[in-house]
DNA sequence: AATGAATGAGACTTCATTCAT
DNA sequence: TATGAATGAAGTCTCATTCAT
């Protein structure tokens, strides 16, 4: 679903049309448009996901697979901006249920461990593991548009982006 | 203007009413929805930089006048969680005018300068002003979230992002 | 559509009330109020050629000519009063399109030469062709008028009224 | 009122802003913006009869007469396009009422026998004086419009237009 | 199962009119 | 008397959703 480009503007005609079905045909797979809304939101975080597992798969030390993970982030988001905007605007609004959120974070079970030995020693030590989450990707999306922002500077806002997370959380 | 709470879904007629004035009295001030959205955005921007001077004013050292400026966003943001709310919505929206944004820079210029010193030496030293600043905001945002969340917590919390902030920026 | 009594004034639910549809729906064929006004203006101007074409036919001196078309307009206007009004609040409205006034004259383009055979030798002799047209509808359009008010003397109406047009015309 | 520019359309804003008064001012000369329209109309009426009546003083034969009427129009109404404009709005406009229009015949009482004398032996000998009336101002607002919209061909148009009204009102 | 025309509630906006100053 | 801010009804248009085919 390209659709993305639209963001939670786009009319349920749109969206169809640029789906390539019918109008009514969108709702014998949604019920409803807010239903389609969570399951866009669900499957641009499966993508990103996704991207994020392979560039993670080699990685050996800690550094690294944080590293691999912000990497994936980046470059995926920098990729796909069109899922990216419609990410943020989802993320705000308040048309994605608990549940769905609930279903992401089962996703990719693993980042919550390696976030919990990220910050283990560090300034976040006590807060909750979502806290950390949270700032990750407070810092990945920033990031991001700057990187989209700039294609020819993204790898030198990537690494800097990345410093400020890992010296951030581990110091 | 408290109709913040509603965001951009609010209709007209909504933001009327909560204003406690006729549907057709809002278009005296604002030609258009969208100009008021810029100016709801502006003048929520405003509240927030008048909060984070005052507390400012007083600092020495840099990292007391970051601090400060921190302390002073996070705790605005704690008890204008409405603002706050709408401001996001308002951020990713592509309602927000080029030329608001300019305005709200205009705001508080110093800042400006803050950041600057603040990165001088670390990871950001190459990289635009605007990254730094965005990543602050960032970091604010999502520390408020949780601050606002956890009232009983927000000390920790703020203090916790604090460092995540001054430890990424200037290493 | 037989709305045409409504005229320029009708609202869009209205129009759609009075056409057996819902309001909505309106929009389907017209993506605009002005679109559906040119349309309508078009298809009352077709219905006129159309009358005015059956008349025509049989016609065989240059004054039986016109006389049959004038007849046919005139009669066609007295029948129909509704679509009369609405054309003469349309021709004075700045709703129709230049694109719309010439898709009408491609309609009857025959007219324009028995226009230009009829002001060959007469006072019109030097003037341009959309003058003599013009001529010809206002005088036309206020025959119809007088014989739409009383519809008894309609045949006298029309009789006077070709005569001050054949005459001035001719002469 | 130089307003007459904007038609029928013009809100009430938009006429007192350019009377030079206050918006609720107009409403203590008019009670209504119907009012107002009809006393537009009648003002319009009088400015033209009063350039017709200045023309006509010196005029001795029936032709002369009828010539000098005519030729006051036309140029009155080239010289003043957005009153002729907002008189053809105005009059198939239904805001016009009978009395009004009773008013306006007051004008100019004279005509009445002018176009007595002129058709008293032609084609319409027999139709009411109205008829000849409104036959005399299609042709004449025709006419202006052609004459307005090429100034220089106005005394052309003018004349034309005069020899078609009158070999149709006498033959 | 897929379609897409039809729907009508509701969105944004305009404007004639009122009324406190 | 003149003002102009306030009003709210009404207008045009959009769009999520339904349903006959």
């Amino acid at each position: 679903m390209v659709i993305a480009a639209q963001g939670l503007g786009a009319s349920t005609a749109m969206i169809a049309k640029s789906a390539g079905v019918a109008e009514g045909t969108l709702f014998r797979y949604f019920a409803t448009k807010d239903e389609l809304l969570n399951e866009l939101y669900f499957s641009i975080k499966q993508s990103l996901c996704d991207a994020m597992k392979t560039s993670y798969a080699q990685a050996k030390t800690l550094e690294d697979q944080v590293r691999s993970l912000w990497n994936g982030y980046i470059y995926w988001g920098v990729a796909n901006p069109a899922a990216i905007k419609a990410l943020n605007q989802l993320t705000v609004s308040d048309k994605i249920t608990a549940e769905t959120r609930a279903r992401v974070i089962e996703l990719f079970p693993e980042i919550q461990e390696i976030s919990g030995a990220c910050v283990s020693r560090g300034a976040l030590s006590d807060r909750p593991a979502a806290f950390a989450d949270a700032l990750f990707m407070a810092l990945a999306d920033t990031t991001m548009q700057f990187a989209a922002q700039e294609p020819d500077q993204a790898a030198e806002y990537t690494s800097a982006g990345f410093k400020v997370l890992w010296q951030g959380f581990t110091q």
